[in-house]
DNA sequence: TTTGAAATACGAATATCATCGTATATCTTT
DNA sequence: AAAGATATACGATGATATTCGTATTTCAAA
């Protein structure tokens, strides 16, 4: 898969978020965190268009974006990278690394423990 | 932090392991598994000399590098960059991911889950 | 219809990385 | 001592990412 950088991965995720939106709107959301011009938005989002991780509708003169990649597909690659390069592929390692860090609420900790019970079952 | 590269990550990698080792060591590592040249590997030393990533002794002709941050550190920062750009920041959803992914044995699930007790004891 | 606002397209400057060739120094072997 | 092997230093090149200014088009309001 063609990873997507960390600019576009911004954009992504947005996108992935509200499903479609303009330019302008995605610029909105980026320069609340931010400060970046209106034109390197619109930039980056043509270059994405051009590699074909977005789609967009021309109808109007305000495009339109959505994703052509799929949220959970993006993410398990980035996730298999990264892992391999930081962690030497050790998902063990990671897992509690992450934990450690995320402060993940209860519920959330219940969750992942019914994942592992299924996890478990499974082997 | 200083957030090192790809390329420099693979590098302190290797340190990490060894401890210590001079150029000529990491490259045919590094070697092993993909095509580059000597000179290339040590422009990269030399460039993580210059950024305080490494450290070197100098007294023979063949320099010894040994890491200058933390296997940990590291690792904690890059963990926390990931986790906010590829996952919104959301540990559950990462771990989950990583989980699903990474085909970890009983015995790393069963420390997971240890693990999971301590962190849901202290909340 | 004219003017101004807002959008896209596109080129160019800048920064960062990775890669490698070449010059030079140093050690080893003959 | 000479020749060859092995190190480091360093500049240059190419690839990729990011940023932004400007030209052009299109729509809407006066």
């Amino acid at each position: 898969m063609n990873k997507p950088t960390e600019s576009e991965l911004e954009i992504l995720s947005i996108l992935w978020e509200m499903g479609k939106a303009s330019v302008r709107e995605i610029h909105d959301r980026l320069s609340a965190n931010k400060s970046t011009g209106y034109t390197t938005t619109l930039k980056i989002m043509q270059i994405m268009y051009a590699k074909g991780l977005v789609i967009r509708d021309e109808q109007n003169r305000s495009h339109i974006y959505s994703t052509a990649i799929s949220q959970k597909e993006t993410q398990k690659s980035l996730l298999n990278n990264f892992m391999t390069t930081a962690f030497g592929g050790s998902a063990k390692k990671l897992v509690m690394h992450a934990l450690g860090q995320g402060d993940p609420s209860k519920e959330e900790l219940k969750e992942i423990r019914a994942f592992l019970d299924k996890l478990e079952n499974e082997k």
